[in-house]
DNA sequence: CACACGATGCGCT
DNA sequence: GCGCATCGTGTGG
């Protein structure tokens, strides 16, 4: 079982792809020395689509990691009180990343906002290499659960895209979509 | 410079 | 289910 930060070409793909592989695997937040592992269970991918800070390919100073090369985090604050972490996906240039949303196996980690705060992750992290293994990495993982593929939570523009997806039954999930776990995930296109 | 509004979470009804 | 805290960011004047 490796223990190596996941590199550059795990992360360099579509950004429906990389959230699907990201199921199962292990957020990692080192603090003073000590390494708090959660695992995935729980995200939303967000390109240049209407819910998307890329909406239009719109480039600003905040959204700019999101162009970018893959595998750095996104950390963006909201509500005035939340911040929110994303695994940027895709070739350099295009936008796109994966918003975590919730883990297992550390308590409390279920919700975006409540992950980060748990974890300590705030933008003093955004732009960070996640493949150099500094403070905030990912472990490879598997899993053997049910993926369950929804649409995408807080948003109104782009609602029905079905870009949200979970392990059934993981207790990290924030919010769980009955309907969705009735049925199989679908494949859908990556653009 | 002013202003509207969130990729949320929590407490109360 | 609903209201609201609280402020960075984007947009328009």
């Amino acid at each position: 079982m490796s223990a190596r930060p996941l590199g550059r070409r795990f992360f360099t793909r579509p950004t429906l792809d990389l959230a699907r592989a990201l199921l199962g695997s292990w957020l990692c937040r080192e603090i003073d020395g000590e390494v708090r592992r959660g695992r995935i269970v729980e995200v939303e991918a967000y390109t240049h689509d209407a819910a998307s800070h890329c909406r239009e390919h719109r480039r600003t100073p905040r959204n700019a990691i999101m162009f970018g090369r893959a595998g750095h985090a996104y950390v963006y604050f909201t509500y005035g009180m939340h911040h929110c972490v994303n695994v940027v996906a895709e070739r350099d240039g295009e936008p796109g990343a994966v918003l975590i949303r919730g883990l297992d196996a550390i308590a409390g980690a279920n919700g975006p906002g409540r992950l980060c705060r748990v974890l300590a992750i705030d933008r003093a992290l955004d732009g960070i290499d996640l493949t150099a293994g500094e403070g905030l990495w990912i472990e490879a993982g598997r899993h053997r659960e049910a993926v369950v593929q929804t649409t995408r939570v807080g948003i109104r523009q782009a609602a029905d895209l079905p870009w949200r997806f979970y392990l059934a039954g993981s207790p990290g999930v924030s919010r769980r979509d009955p309907a969705a776990e009735a049925a199989p995930a679908r494949r859908v296109g990556s653009r």
